[in-house]
DNA sequence: GCCCCATTGTTTCGTTCGCAATGCTGCTAC
DNA sequence: GTAGCAGCATTGCGAACGAAACAATGGGGC
């Protein structure tokens, strides 16, 4: 049940490390169900299970990441897995939403091309027959398995698509959105060039919290596809730049 | 113990599962030893656990070739870890030989750098930081996990360093090795290119046997580092191309 | 020659796991 | 309305598991 799904995430991401069975109890099923129901996340790369426990991975790769609200980037994912055409090209970054579109576009059965940078999401839909994936050369960053360095700006530049779908980790008012890493955060602007259209998929809780390195998407045409919990203050903030938004709900 | 670890590997790569408690018997240990014993060989990558069972990893992975006469592949790439420089920056391939001599590097503590077309090396050592891994850009190979077509050429065109090591499945008289993949094949000349030297790891049992798709390394200097089974005749085949051997032992 | 420490394998114990049979709920067709 | 069905969840059981304490082995160092 879907509806579980989440309540479990929550409670392994608030809490790092839960056993089966406390698990089992707090949500009122059997171990065995909880178990089944474990099992099945696992496999989608959002807890990793040990003998008799669940925990979170490691929070540092997108996995970990990708348990944190769970619910809303599923959401966003699939609402911008619609704006992707059948037989289409897009390019995508390394963030823990763009890693849950690339599984939604997996699971969709279309034909798409996924030219990323990130290691991660090329594993993360090996499995799928419908999705080609261009991995762009880069220094690899050990944590979070994305490429980063001059040699994706090299690779970047043999392409012409007209979606880039980033992540991010916050909003500036007046200034746009920001990354903690600055690797990353040039990695990201690399694959812009290449790009007619830049849209950034983030939770609506980021707004309110920023980190150092705005991302400098100026002179591109910029979507943002959130969930509807963004305040209206914060709507206002994004316009004023420019920026469409996009609500998933 | 090392001995029986290539005792198991021999059986569960002819016997592709087989039960814990069968093989404990069998090797005359206890379940518990079998199950460490196990454990650690699933932490290398060599075979994969299900409750009860050890079983290959897909062998179209490059997980599951590396159990396959693991204890010569293992010698190789350890001979050849011994001719990088501490520091250093080589290239490598994405032959089982190379996954392994990555991991020997990793293991070894020296500083390096390692170029390479497979994202299945740069995962395979992502827990050692005395490595540096720069991922080539490409088409990602969903089985092997492997990075081929032109954008390698590109990448790889930005470096240059004194030595590339590649594996092969084969040797034609005359001719010299052979691939059966004509997209990794070409990935291979796209990064000899870039290099000085190249280093072929292969185990003895190869010669005699060969695919569709030749190397040709021809204006290159190559060295082969293979076990001492190799024979007399294979080896004056080698000697004849002017290429120069080196066995582990 | 002897001791000490490190490694490797074993035993035991309580817990968790996978599986198959069973029970429960909600749905559709008639 | 209800018969039949499909999808979850539960129960019970034997096998497998992890942890930890214990025994055997096997080299150095003095």
């Amino acid at each position: 049940m879907a509806k579980r799904d989440t309540q479990i995430l929550e409670i392994v991401t608030s809490e790092k490390k839960v056993e089966v069975a406390q698990l089992a109890e707090r949500l009122g099923v059997s171990t065995v169900t909880m178990r089944k129901d474990l099992d099945a996340l696992q496999a989608r790369g959002l807890v990793v299970r040990e003998h008799g426990y669940a925990m979170l991975a490691n929070p540092n790769d997108v996995g970990g990441r990708l348990a944190y609200h769970f619910a809303e980037k599923r959401l966003i994912a699939r609402r911008a897995a619609a704006i992707v055409a059948d037989g289409g090209t897009i390019m995508v970054e390394s963030g823990s939403c763009c890693a849950l579109l690339a599984r939604e576009l997996a699971d969709s059965g279309k034909t798409v091309t996924i030219i990323t940078n990130s290691a991660f999401i090329a594993n993360y839909v090996r499995d799928a027959a419908n999705v080609t994936v261009v991995l762009l050369g880069g220094t690899y960053q050990r944590d979070s398995q994305v490429m980063v360095g001059p040699l994706v700006r090299t690779c970047a530049q043999e392409f012409y698509v007209d979606q880039l779908f980033v992540g991010t980790d916050g909003w500036i008012d007046g200034v746009g959105f920001t990354n903690a890493d600055q690797m990353r955060a040039d990695a990201v602007r690399s694959m812009a060039e290449a790009a007619s259209e830049v849209v950034v998929l983030t939770e609506s809780e980021k707004f309110g919290h920023h980190s150092a390195m705005p991302l400098r998407l100026t002179g591109k045409r910029v979507t943002l596809v959130t969930d509807d919990g963004i305040g209206s203050e914060w709507r206002a903030s994004v316009e004023r730049l420019g920026i469409g938004i996009c609500c998933a709900s």
